[in-house]
DNA sequence: AGGAGGTGGCCTGTTACGTCA
DNA sequence: TGTGACGTAACAGGCCACCTC
């Protein structure tokens, strides 16, 4: 019964509003979102890490870049050709060049003076206050995106936090969010599955019990009155409308309005 | 017009620190 | 007091869009 699961695929992703066409589009485009991730579609994207250099055609290894500031190469071989990227600012540095230097944003905050006497590789954690997160919190509802490079300033300056902070606050925040939204697709997810094996089941003791039936293939089929009929999503094959299942089904079928007679296609019985 | 390089923003995955049971 | 789990700030490396030359 592995087929089980694979049988009801494209019903699953029918309810959840993904057309394949969507998964593409997940899985290869990652233009930039115009804002609010918060507005999640019910769409779940399960990549496989690594799944967007796939879809490009790249292979990793690109040089090095350095957004934390922690230390910069000078230049990296890549296959034959060797990329310098000392003419590549780093993050950091063009936030400096940007006024985003820690001493542009003017902060009384302890832990930001800790911070800054901390050596690379001594990072020191900060908390952020519950004024802090509040405020950030209210900012990211209001929209998950720092649109323009000044709402992260002013935030910032409202904060007493460095623009980088503010940037990575939210960086972080849009991951939880996405993160909490797929464990919720995942359950849901989890629950379509059970449902659709317990269709399956349903459907498979519905047909050995028609099959058990000695009357002649034909005549079954004419038996079975036209208003009862619906279509197998997986296969397109025939099902009953009669039972329960509609009702308990949590997801719809799919929308394929295309009867044909299951007994003179035998591959749909193994549906 | 179009290619190259720079820049800014975002995403995903990882690391490391602080807190708490 | 030590420790493991957990939350999360910070970082790394990648891609894309846009701009300028």
């Amino acid at each position: 019964m592995g087929n089980d699961s694979f049988c009801y695929k494209d019903n699953i992703v029918l309810e959840l509003g993904l057309s394949s066409s969507m998964v593409e589009n997940n899985s290869t485009n990652t233009t930039k979102r115009p804002c609010s991730s918060l507005n999640f579609d019910p769409s779940l994207t399960l990549t496989l890490s690594g799944d967007r250099d796939h879809d490009h055609g790249l292979t990793k290894k690109k040089p090095a870049r350095d957004h934390g500031g922690l230390y910069r190469q000078d230049s990296v071989s890549v296959g034959s050709s060797l990329i310098s990227v000392a003419s590549v600012c780093v993050k950091r540095e063009r936030e400096v060049k940007s006024g985003e230097s820690e001493k542009v944003i003017s902060t009384t905050s302890d832990q930001v003076e800790e911070q800054d006497d901390n050596s690379v590789n001594d990072r020191k954690k900060l908390r952020l206050t519950k004024a802090q997160s509040a405020l950030l919190e209210e900012a990211f509802k209001q929209h998950s995106t720092l649109n323009p490079q000044k709402q992260k300033q002013e935030l910032a300056r409202e904060l007493k936090l460095r623009p980088r902070q503010v940037e990575v606050w939210f960086q972080n925040r849009r991951a939880r969010t996405k993160l909490k939204q797929t464990e919720v697709d995942c359950e849901y997810l989890k629950k379509c599955c059970e449902a659709l094996k317990e269709e399956n089941t349903r459907l498979h003791k519905e047909l050995q019990e028609l099959k058990s039936l000695k009357l002649p293939a034909q005549q079954r089929y004419m038996k079975l009155p036209a208003a009862t009929l619906t279509t197998c999503p997986s296969c397109e094959g025939v099902g009953d409308t009669t039972s329960s299942a509609n009702t308990r089904r949590p997801f719809t079928m799919a929308q394929k309005p295309h009867f044909f007679n299951p007994f003179s296609n035998p591959s749909s019985a193994a549906c």
